[in-house]
DNA sequence: AATGAATGAGTGTTCATTCAT
DNA sequence: TATGAATGAACACTCATTCAT
């Protein structure tokens, strides 16, 4: 029996958020061309500089296509700037749910490594750009916060939870709240880099820098949970 | 002579920001009755509903005022933002410094209750109003970050390292360096509640939920540091 | 080998000015019946009022559409003014390019016919218009004052100077410089009725009143350059 | 008896005109300093951007006084505007009237030093601004030509016309309408370098270029006037 | 006489959206 | 389906002028 099923009754409220996220996109929409040169180049002005600065005529523009066009494709501005964000949501946050697969000797190694793989996709700039999008909207478009936590955060948590589900099972960790302690690893990863990614506060990005952090979250993990 | 003093240098980068973040807004400012209103009305409709979306006529009705008054008190658009930013940092976050000031004979509890606290001041609206402005904000108006750090991250930081340092010259905790303690605690308290309070999404607030996390992130913290 | 083409090295400033001058509209712009439409309305305003009096809203309400409307068709204010100028400029100044090609048996006769139709075309009330816009926006719009030279003044000098190398061909006049000669008559024709049109000072503009100054100009030009 | 007194009926249309310049600026203005600043800083601005291109702000700024002082001196925005201009006209255009006072042996010389002097006069920058000024507002400001013709030209033809009087009476020119010669004389001296300043056209105003349109205005001078 | 905050009509310009072609 | 001209409400901002101090 899994530890982790036992008892989270009061952080577990996320039942409707997830059926939101799950609603699918019109259907057809992205697989012409002309949809996906809309979508793309309105993505790139969103995330550039969010949805009141960016304007439909604009996006017209850059995608090479007439106003009318849009509509055409798209109900309203708001129509677009939703499809523009599940796409993409979908398309980029799903490299996350596969962090920490690879196996390793090693379970600190491997830790690190997890860390290091984590905190390099989130302070990639689509990814700061998404989370910003989400937060600057999170009244006019609480969706968005939905579509993001179901494509990104979700199957992050799922996966280390599994992960760590296995390693309690042989032994190598003693975890009693397993969902718990894969979003502590989490926020964890989030320490100084990613945190102040996210602000535009200046910040060294560098390899080191990463690593730095990620051998930090192993470690106090390791401290938190090795038997 | 203090541990944290020795070696850390990666992280270091808040010179330059720390010290943009002191510049102080013009004199007499916001003394005046009719400049408070103002800046109260922005304020309310800022933290609603972003920068934006906010129109000087909706601040100039809903302070009593013409329009053209603002024009009087405010540069533009961008300056009453900023004065409105700088004003409600200052007054407002500065609760935050004085986070576990409070001596408590047990250790754990003290922590515990220190991260009650700090959960409770940053998932108030305000706190999070002001968070969602930075974040959105954060290429148009880059300088709210530092007025955000200045004011807030950065006093609780220094409070909590202080303390930490006095809890291990005390021989209660084992802390290598101290800072990066801080910064791990500051992070730790933002798991689950504050992170999904930042994206609206549903989540239980209520005294139990952040007593939960706040115990989580003493026991965490104790495992990390404790001799 | 013509005269005029020997030695007049001072006054010749005029490549660059008549370079600028030559920039073509663009491409299809006036065709439409509905910019034809902007830019009747808006020449009238602007010869009336000048360019800041005149208001976009004064010129959609007067063209009948609507305020958005100038904005599909010209970039902005500055462009649609430009477009106005260089338009009535080509349309209404070109008549003056034919002065004085009418053979006449009599060179006084010629000379004073020549001089009150200048007369007549230069105190047209769109001539004034046009020249008061050109001296008033001098430093706001250098270009008026090379669009004016190119469609007004510069085709009036040519012919002129040509029709003034014939006859000194032929020994009826004899000229060493023949642009400065061409420029001389038409300084001379602006004695007085022109000058004060240009004030809107009170002047008598009757064709007795035309034919006098007329015939100074022509008495004294024989006077000058006569055999 | 003068010979100008003869016979000029078709171009004496001043009467009006010369009345209404005549009108006194209000008592006392410009004695003060404050009024002085004032208009020193009103002039400086009119001319260099125009009437409706200067704002009060503006002027009450660089003046160094508050904006409400202006309506103390002032009645409104226009009044301003006519009081500079008056001042402006007087103090500044005066300098022609003594045009060509000094004795001169030879008459070819003396006319040459004559048209020099006035083409410099008229290519100040400040005398073009004044011109400007009267043909940018000759609509909204029909005054400003009275002004500028009771103070600049009028004395200038006035000067000239007794010079020539005498060199009539004293046989070394034989001209039949005296006044006709001045005005003639002055427009010839706007050849090419005054004309093309007020059009802020490229021009050579050296010296030598000067002196060049000088020699040939007294030039022709003599060729329509010596016996 | 001097101030400067207050005003509200006005400016040029942009916007998302519609619709006839 | 694709276009692009048309719209009118909204935008940030400026203006000359007033008036209590």
């Amino acid at each position: 029996m899994p530890p982790h099923a036992q008892e989270q009754p009061f952080y577990k409220t996320m039942t409707q958020t997830e059926q939101t996220a799950r609603r699918l996109p019109r259907s057809g929409r992205g697989t012409s061309s002309k949809c996906e040169q809309i979508l793309q180049s309105a993505g790139q002005l969103f995330l550039q500089q969010g949805y009141e600065r960016t304007s439909m005529s604009q996006i017209a523009r850059m995608a090479g296509v007439s106003k009318g066009s849009l509509y055409n494709h798209f109900e309203n501005k708001a129509d677009l700037f939703t499809a523009f964000f599940e796409e993409r949501s979908r398309t980029r946050l799903n490299t996350l749910k596969s962090v920490s697969r690879a196996p390793q000797p090693d379970l600190r190694t491997a830790l690190r490594q997890a860390a290091a793989t984590i905190i390099t996709l989130m302070i990639d700039p689509e990814a700061i750009g998404l989370y910003r999008i989400v937060v600057a909207e999170a009244n006019e478009f609480p969706n968005l916060a939905d579509t993001l936590w179901h494509y990104g955060v979700s199957r992050t948590l799922t996966g280390l939870a599994e992960w760590f589900a296995d390693k309690h099972a042989t032994g190598q960790l003693v975890i009693r709240d397993i969902d718990l302690a894969a979003e502590q690893f989490l926020t964890m990863c989030q320490t100084r880099i990613i945190h102040r990614s996210r602000l535009s506060l200046p910040v060294d990005t560098s390899q080191t820098s990463i690593d730095g952090v990620a051998s930090m979250v192993a470690d106090s993990f390791l401290k938190m949970y090795a038997p």
